[in-house]
RNA sequence: CGGUCUGUAGCUCAGUUGGCAGAGCAGCUGACUCUUAAUCAGCGGGUCCAGGGUUCGAAUCCCUGCAGACCGACCA
């Protein structure tokens, strides 16, 4: 990058660079520091009696600065948090040379520059913590400005909000929004906390392909991609399912994954492209074991983040406390609709659709049809945890008919705030029943419906082996994120969400300008009047044209005593 | 994919009827030894998203494109 492209401060802070060097400091130490408290470590245990904390080295970013001439206040914001830095001249430098204190941190410093402080900690007049710096070593210079935000009595100013270059350099927005990084170490929270709970009961971390040769598992649109050396094609998962359940047929009896899926469809406030999925399988257990197991995750997960079963979500309070509320299906259309789809046919259920409003198309089967149904009328009910029940065996391919009713499955989805958290079953594991759903699907497919599923003839082989009796379960876990940490988009639980590539900036010249080139060549310096005349531009494009080549510095307008004249440079 | 809105200084945003490009913060110069949105005096900083059109004249009006946000459609 030539320094024409860089804006004022950015020539500033590399000059500052420059002269750091001159002054025999480096700006980009390799050697480590080592720091032996935190900001909100010493906010919370520093007292004046004790009076501990008096040999303190820490590090971290220059957030503000507030100058007086012999002494100044500054903040520095470590993993942590913020503290307030007193930096004194002659205690910074006890000798006759004041540079450290003049030069280098009054005129070389800028926000944004990562620097290690020694010192003592003290309270100021106003009573606020601080520490009082003796030394301090310059760990980083930053070359770009940061976006200021500044506070007072609790409300905020100049923020750091655009949401594009928010999500565009996260880097940026983890420094100056707090609130930001509080979201993350949530997220972390939540899987650690599910992790540890699985491990208690035993179960086994793996991992599964992401590339597979065919897409199972779920019903989506799948991501392709090509390996030149096999020479096929392969997916990116929809799911892991096919892979977990292999691993119980395999023989052990609970493994779980926490997977990033992909799935090539829409993007909106609930969608990104790829996205993070825990799916867990334990045999010898059935949906109705998954139901509590299920409901105790949220309920521990809700625990460890906010210490109560109530969280906030938008404008409801969610309260995760176990049991949760367990309604089939049929029941809820039937609250909903006062339809009973029980026993109906393809028809009836087209005619309800119709009388309810609710566009459909020929390539739907009942269990879509259904589908519709409850996700049109019911769904966004159910704020509360709520488990729905013994779906119509159409929409769930790979679960075990319901016990009961052979028109059902055992398969439950676990429902908060109107949205889809959990989707769990009585995994189906009958392989001649598994191969004519799959041809059903398939079926389905010649229909029309391009999200059926594919027969995977290698899990139709390990089925025949015999699988245990077995539960699965997959929570979408940054949806979970959402729900947990009040947050109304993926985006704002993804560090870096999928984005439309950034608008290249070409510096090529435009025709006009190239055209005035030409002209230049072959007389320069020139009348501009002249110039603009051989050209034939108008004087919108004239106008366009030269300031073009002038910004460029390719060209320059000088005026003496004879007149207006352009000259290449 | 459709509708609405947005794009101006490093950041947040004004910009009237089309008539010299603005403010606060940040930056620079100077003053100031307990400040905290520090304060005071002075100064600099712009591809007004891009391209085209209308006009004597466009940040402003029109067209096209790009990027984003929100709401729908689709989906988890």
């Amino acid at each position: 990058m030539s320094n024409q492209e860089l804006s004022e401060q950015q020539v500033i802070r590399r000059n500052s660079l420059q002269k750091l060097r001159e002054l025999g400091i480096d700006p980009y130490p390799a050697a480590e520091f080592r720091v032996n408290a935190t900001s909100t470590e010493i906010k919370a245990n520093f007292s004046e009696e004790k009076s501990n904390y008096q040999d303190v080295v820490l590090a971290g970013r220059l957030m503000s600065r507030r100058i007086m001439g012999k002494a100044s206040f500054a903040e520095i914001q470590d993993y942590k948090g913020r503290i307030q830095i007193y930096v004194n001249r002659d205690e910074l430098c006890t000798g006759e040379d004041k540079t450290m204190y003049n030069e280098v941190f009054k005129k070389l410093l800028d926000i944004g520059d990562i620097i290690g402080i020694k010192g003592f900690v003290f309270k100021t007049q106003m009573g606020e913590i601080s520490i009082h710096v003796k030394e301090l070593t310059v760990l980083n210079k930053s070359l770009r400005p940061l976006p200021i935000v500044k506070e007072k009595d609790g409300k905020t100013y100049d923020a750091f909000s655009d949401a594009e270059q928010r999500y565009r350099q996260r880097y940026v927005d983890l420094i100056v929004n707090p609130q930001v990084k509080d979201v993350f170490i949530k997220r972390t929270k939540i899987i650690n906390t599910m992790r540890e709970m699985f491990n208690e009961y035993g179960y086994f971390e793996v991992e599964t392909p992401i590339l597979q040769p065919i897409p199972g598992g779920a019903a989506a649109r799948p991501f392709i991609t090509h390996h030149n050396s096999l020479n096929i094609p392969l997916y990116l998962r929809i799911a892991n399912e096919l892979y977990l359940k292999r691993l119980i047929v395999g023989g052990f009896d609970g493994v779980y994954e926490f997977a990033k899926d992909f799935r090539n469809e829409g993007m909106d406030r609930t969608h990104n492209p790829e996205f993070t999925v825990m799916e867990i399988y334990v045999a010898y257990k059935d949906y109705k074991w998954m139901m509590s197991f299920t409901e105790q995750i949220c309920e521990r997960v809700a625990l460890a983040l906010h210490g109560t079963t109530k969280v906030q979500l938008g404008e409801n309070i969610i309260d995760y406390k176990t049991p949760y509320p367990r309604v089939t299906m049929t029941e809820a259309i039937k609250e909903y609709t006062g339809y009973d789809i029980s026993g109906k046919s393809e028809e009836e259920l087209r005619e309800i659709c119709d009388k309810l409003g609710i566009e459909i198309d020929p390539s739907m089967g009942k269990g879509k049809l259904i589908d519709e149904i409850f996700g049109e009328k019911c769904e966004h009910n159910y704020i509360q945890p709520t488990f729905i029940t013994d779906y119509p065996v159409e929409m769930s391919p790979l679960t075990k008919k319901h016990r009961e009713n052979p028109e059902l499955t055992e398969r439950f989805e676990l429902m908060v705030n109107g949205k889809e958290l959990a989707n769990a079953y009585s995994e189906l594991n009958d392989p001649i029943d598994q191969r004519e759903r799959f041809e059903e699907q398939l079926r389905l497919s010649e229909k029309g419906d391009d999200e059926a599923m594919f027969i995977d003839q290698d899990f139709l082989r390990a089925l025949e082996y015999g699988m245990p009796p077995t539960s699965g379960m997959g929570m979408g876990i940054d949806r979970l994120t959402m729900f947990m940490t009040n947050s109304p988009s993926i985006q704002d639980v993804l560090f870096f969400p999928q984005m439309k590539p950034e608008k290249k900036v070409t510096v090529e010249l435009t025709e006009d300008e190239k055209a005035v080139m030409e002209l230049l060549k072959t007389q320069s310096p020139v009348y501009l009047n002249e110039l603009k005349e051989k050209s034939g531009l108008s004087n919108k494009k004239w106008d366009k044209a030269i300031k073009g080549l002038t910004k460029h510095k390719l060209a320059k307008v000088e005026k003496n005593d004879d007149g207006l004249f352009v000259e290449l440079v």
